[in-house]
DNA sequence: ACTTGGCACTCGGGATGAGCGAGTGCCAGG
DNA sequence: CCTGGCACTCGCTCATCCCGAGTGCCAAGT
């Protein structure tokens, strides 16, 4: 169907138009790179690869730009992952080692992303229903307010405030606080919900008011605020001209967590490396950007997502590179914590 | 100098430039606000007003333009405050009434005051500084590590890890927790550096090289990161067509906690609402955009920084409006919990 | 001393049109 | 199947023109 040259012309279609952000024709692209026929067979080979939907050509008599189903292909078959140097990733490394607590970690994580593949970032913070909780800690407040803190061993603390339905004294808290320790410490947090079911019978009678209020907003926090926490950074790398529409309904969704979400969500789980070309993210807003993202996680567990977004017209190869980095290091930071 | 005449028509000159982002000439004036004098009197004025430096003409035989001279002009002396009615009171409050815990505060009032205003909105979060101690938490990882938690009245909760240099066991780490707790106790954050410096002696001779490492992140926490945390909502609402530099000089100013904090410190403490306009602002990157702030507090005690970032070609009066109410009530929500 | 109408002047912006050049499609010949 | 040649298309740029909004100034009126 395609034969070797016209998928090379493929390639050295998407390779300039990144680079300069122009429609390529058939002479310049004989000129640049050293295909030794002349232009007219180029022309002859775009005209097929414009038929079968790989470039357009924005106005007639101009030069050609791939569609996103040439991205795809040049992601899928003609590119690889562009491997960083040995110097670029112990600047990462060290980068990252300096930070001292999780919204460190994520926080520079975010920061290196955008700077490393000029585009903007977006990291998830280690997602809660994938740790286990390491501490939880009461504080009383008042006579009838508690602050709940979670502890998990990826390092989050989610921090609740209790509204009791009646007073406590610091003895009951001091035993709901055993209670809780006792039978959630090291525990997933997917197990939470059915462990929290069967604990008011492990709390004396007079207690289980107080004592199951904690219990609900435990369970809030951790299914109702299931929702995600996740960061962006490196908007100023948005440039209006990649946007036709205007980068105003970009960064509306890039400031929707729900959005994000349900972006990130559509990628799985894995640490691979995955794209998905304009269209192919089907969340409104961002349907004219790509988004090159993978899971990163600690040792084989996997924790959450990372990943860029940025215009189609994006170096793939090396926002690959950076992503693929990045995921590995700031996964290894966290196993380490 | 200015009589009341010329004072209105700079009035009326900002009113019209702020909703039509168009040059305003004498006719349209004349027409518009029922001044009833004729356009060649207002020429006049004008001409006067533009010799003094509140109004430019963009090209010559165009309309006339504020300057940053005329804006604060208006805004000290021919602006009121715009108050809300009692519905839109109504609406932020029970919006900000949502809320269930710090992070949750913060980031309803930015999405709030950056709806409001149509405007980036910038919060700050309770400052540090201005906060006591409400709890020290010691949660142990493993054996030579540590993760701190402080708990500060305003609700913030702030952790570490500590690195230790020996290993550690339950019984020590129940010690130093009962005397963190009965020494920081409800103590102003301020005075928490003095106060730790006389902790030593408190704690068994053998401890003494953990607890120093627990002190000293401590301390870290609490002056090295002084830095307070902002957070930045409402970057949509930023149009190319108000910043001619482009702006992404703008948004990589709002970017960088460390420029917004800079920002901020500019504004005083005091509640009051504080406007500062164009090249006022001496922060690079957003000599081009007016600042609208306040500061916020539970009761009368002033905890953190808020306002919002817009051209300087803003509806003041309304932003002023927004910003006294928003940071009125997040205080009140604040000073509840 | 202000205000007003009149008038000449300036200039930005939109419309029009010519010329250029990059790029294409097609065709006939190697 | 590749290649050179050729006619054709069209988007840009530039120059020109014109219009209209808006100004500044002045002389006359109140």
């Amino acid at each position: 169907m395609l034969d070797d040259r016209k998928l090379a012309v493929l390639r050295a279609i998407v390779e300039d138009y990144v680079s300069t952000n122009e429609p390529v024709g058939s002479r310049s692209l004989v000129d640049k790179h050293n295909l030794d026929v002349s232009p007219a067979t180029i022309r002859n080979d775009m005209a097929v690869l414009e038929e079968q939907g790989y470039i357009v050509q924005p106005h007639t008599s101009a030069g050609r730009i791939p569609t996103d189903k040439g991205y795809r292909l040049f992601v899928d078959r003609l590119s690889g992952i562009k491997p960083f140097t040995r110097a670029e990733r112990r600047a990462i490394e060290t980068f990252l080692n300096g930070a001292y607590d999780l919204d460190d970690v994520v926080m520079r994580t975010v920061r290196l992303l955008a700077q490393l593949t000029r585009q903007v970032a977006v990291v998830q913070y280690p997602s809660l229903s994938k740790s286990s909780i390491r501490h939880v800690e009461l504080v009383p407040l008042n006579e009838s307010r508690l602050l709940l803190v979670l502890i998990t061993d990826t390092g989050r603390v989610e921090q609740r405030v209790v509204e009791l339905p009646g007073s406590v004294d610091e003895d009951s808290i001091m035993q709901l606080r055993a209670v809780l320790n006792a039978c959630l410490d090291g525990r997933k947090l997917t197990d939470v919900a059915t462990i929290v079911a069967e604990l008011p019978a492990r709390v004396e009678p007079r207690e289980r008011a107080n004592a199951a209020a904690v219990f609900s907003v435990i369970l809030e926090t951790l299914v109702a605020r299931h929702e995600e926490k996740i960061v962006v950074g490196g908007a100023s790398n948005l440039t209006p001209a990649d946007f036709s529409r205007g980068l105003r309904e970009v960064l509306e969704a890039l400031e929707e967590q729900v959005v994000l979400m349900r972006l990130l969500g559509e990628f799985d789980d894995q640490s691979a490396v995955t794209v998905k070309i304009g269209a192919e993210n089907d969340v409104s807003g961002l349907r004219s950007t790509s988004v090159v993202a993978a899971g990163y996680g600690s040792g084989d567990r996997p924790l959450a997502k990372l990943g860029v977004v940025g215009p189609t017209r994006m170096d793939y190869p090396t926002a690959m590179g950076a992503v693929r980095a990045v995921a590995r290091y700031t996964g290894q930071i966290l196993a380490e914590s």
